[in-house]
Parts: C-alpha cells; sequence; structure tokens
DNA sequence: GCCTGGATTATC
DNA sequence: ATAATCCAGGCA
C-alpha cells in the first residue's frame, strides 16, 4: 500500500453542500476513487440550478432529474447520446438542483496511465469503470465511488471558460461555468469552435 | 404513441 | 462533417 496522508482524507458533506461553481473548482486536484481505480480530477462543469438553462433540472423534477433534488454528495449519472455514461455529483442544498460534471482525470491507479486515457466525460466513465447502476449513489459514504483530498491547487492555476456542448442554452452557454487546470495534459480539447459565418456574418445579433 | 434532440467520441 | 445509439421530455 501507498503511505498515508493528508491527502487521502474523504471529502463529506459539507464539501458539496455549497453552490456548484464553487465545487466545482474546490474538485480540481481532488481524488476520484471507483473500486481499484483512481484519477485525479482535472476538469470540472457546474451547472447552477433549474434556472440554468443547460442543467437537465430546468425542466423540473422528473425520473431522471430526481437525484439532483438529493442531498448534495449524491452520484447522478446519466446516459449521454445513447452511447456514453456522464458522471455529476450533486451539490447545493438539499431541494435544490444542481450539480457538478467530471469531466477529465489524470489516471493515477488501475487504469492505462496516458493523459488521453480519461480525458473527456465519456471516457473518463469508461475509464473509471462508473455506470448508470451507480446513479444515486452516495459519495459521502459509499465505499465504491468517493472522492480523496488529494493535492493542492493554487487559485491561479485554474482556468475557466464556457461549457462544452451546451449552445442550445441561450446565454447560459456562455457563462464561464467550466474549470480546469490550466495546461495539464489530461484536459479535454477546448469547446468546439463556433463555426465560421459563411455569409457575411450577422447571425450572433441579439 | 411518435418525434426530436442531445452535458460525446471516433472517424471520414 | 457525421454516424453511432437510446432515452428523456414534449406533444397528441
Amino acid at each position: 500500500m501507498v503511505a498515508s496522508g493528508p491527502g487521502d482524507r474523504r471529502l463529506g458533506r459539507r464539501f458539496f453542500a455549497r453552490p456548484a461553481d464553487v465545487v466545482a473548482r474546490a474538485l480540481l486536484g481532488k481524488v476520484l476513487v471507483c473500486g481499484e481505480r483512481a484519477g485525479v480530477v482535472v476538469e470540472t462543469e457546474a451547472y447552477v440550478g433549474p434556472h440554468d438553462l443547460a442543467c437537465h433540472a430546468r425542466v423540473g423534477r422528473t425520473k431522471r432529474t430526481e437525484v439532483m433534488f438529493g442531498e448534495p454528495g449524491l452520484a447522478y449519472v446519466y446516459l449521454c447520446y445513447g452511447i456514453y455514461d456522464l458522471l455529476n455529483v450533486v451539490t447545493g442544498r438539499l431541494g435544490h438542483p444542481e450539480a457538478v460534471l467530471v469531466r477529465a482525470l489524470e489516471p493515477l491507479a488501475g487504469m492505462d496511465g496516458s493523459p488521453h486515457t480519461a480525458r473527456g466525460p465519456g471516457k473518463l466513465t469508461r475509464a473509471l469503470g462508473v455506470t448508470r447502476a451507480q446513479n444515486g449513489l452516495d459519495v459521502v459514504s459509499s465505499q465504491e465511488l468517493f472522492f480523496r483530498a488529494g493535492r493542492r491547487v493554487r487559485a491561479e492555476q485554474i482556468a475557466s471558460g464556457p461549457r462544452v456542448g451546451v449552445d442550445y442554452a441561450g446565454a447560459w452557454a456562455d457563462e464561464p461555468l467550466r474549470f480546469w487546470i490550466d495546461g495539464h495534459a489530461a484536459v479535454s480539447r477546448r469547446p468546439a469552435r463556433r463555426r465560421r459565418p459563411r455569409e457575411g456574418g450577422h447571425e450572433r445579433a441579439t
């Protein structure tokens, strides 16, 4: 076994019981553990509540969004594009639906060590072995899926920008709610650039 | 029921 | 640029 240290401390309820954007920043550098596999969180996105038009909870309480209304610290895992399971952690206060999407990990144990292995939210869950079977799991008390304190990340190392793949969210698509460790090799590709305007280009007139 | 459209990724 | 793949949510 590896020697124990301060970084082995588990993240508790109060860590997650804060606004999603705060938790999203704070999760950078923390270690996500799933069974025998683990990695350092290097990229996240915050989905801040029902008023956030990119957040699944914008439609209110449904079978899918139910877990987001639960306790902070619950895992919200859902199927994206019919192919990938994406992992979020519920944040904020009970009854207020918000969550943080974990988008990339630096591999630590139990998986291929290449930086691309867990780069991107879909590849991350595959590399870590997370599936929808873990939806609703409490990462504060679970023995199979949880976070450790990990390493310290200074504020100057954290970069932010618009979330990926949420162009449908109107003005919310531009909010800088994506966070990553600047320059880290495991951070997923930058957000898809907008297509170049073809014809004179006035389509963004608002 | 039927239809539309994804919090993605690999490949053309 | 687009296919892969299936489910949630809206509407009838």
